[in-house]
DNA sequence: ATTATTTTTGCAACATAGTTGCATTTTTAT
DNA sequence: ATAAAAATGCAACTATGTTGCAAAAATAAT
């Protein structure tokens, strides 16, 4: 894992790769983001941080990362909406999570297998793929 | 298709099928699933179906609906749900709903593709499997 | 067919989620 | 150290979803 300023470092080299300023909030996000082990939502966040940062700076940042490829947005079949970190060959122009998403029913955590490949599937005639995205749910390794 | 009198016939039946109330709201709403070639939203239905409808009624007709299983959820990265008819193999308490969902990134519209079969996929040892989703991006059939 | 019971609907009020404009603060570049 | 650019916080707003309760409609019973 590092220690703390192992991770501060890894973060600021991210934020600064990525063109983008260095704050307080974004680095207080994205360190939420690599000590979770699962993926997060909105709320998960404004929680998590205390009352530390605005609502709307947090959604500002969210959309921040979405753009420059360093978060993903997981679907769900609810209201929410989860983010979770990008594996490194993601970018800003050629984003792509091709591995399964996996929610536990029991404890609710949503995490990447990043390990476990998405088979190929085979459309209809006429019909053009350009992403798959798969959520699985069930039982998670920690809750079994 | 079928005429509109044979529509109402099949929904009426639904409907008893599943122990529910004939009402107005559900004969709409489900006779709009009918029409539509992809899966709605709530603003859709709160949309074609005009001002005749309370957005409350419209909330817990889907949520009948879906405990009732005539309609399934779509999961998408935003805070839309979207809901589509069942095919006749669902039923209340056995729900599944393994095919694969199309996105469709020029009309927007989100289909079933009913033929389409999800793959087998292998989770991590400690995992336990008990649904999985599938939703495909891309450009469809009538777009391409 | 009429009435009684149950279910559904619509309204009001509320709660949560997300957005936009603008002034202030912070970060970065000079 | 200062100027320019970017990010933040606040206020106000829109959209989305929920709950309780009384009125209306649908089903069941007589």
């Amino acid at each position: 894992m590092g220690t703390k300023q192992q991770i501060t470092e890894k973060i600021t080299a991210l934020l600064k790769d990525s063109k983008l300023s260095v704050t307080d909030t974004r680095m207080k996000i994205l360190e939420l983001f690599m000590k979770s082990n699962g993926a997060l939502e909105h709320s998960d966040i404004e929680t998590q941080a205390g009352q530390s940062f605005d609502r709307v700076t947090v959604y500002r940042t969210l959309q921040t990362f979405l753009d420059k490829g360093i978060i993903h947005k997981i679907p769900t079949t609810d209201t929410s909406v989860r983010y979770a970190v990008c594996k490194s060959e993601c970018s800003e122009h050629d984003h792509h999570d091709h591995h399964v998403h996996f929610k536990c029913e029991s404890c609710g955590t949503t995490t990447c297998l990043d390990e476990t490949n998405i088979p190929e599937i085979s459309l209809p005639k006429g019909y053009a793929m350009h992403n798959v995205e798969v959520v699985v749910s069930g039982v998670c390794k920690t809750c079994k």
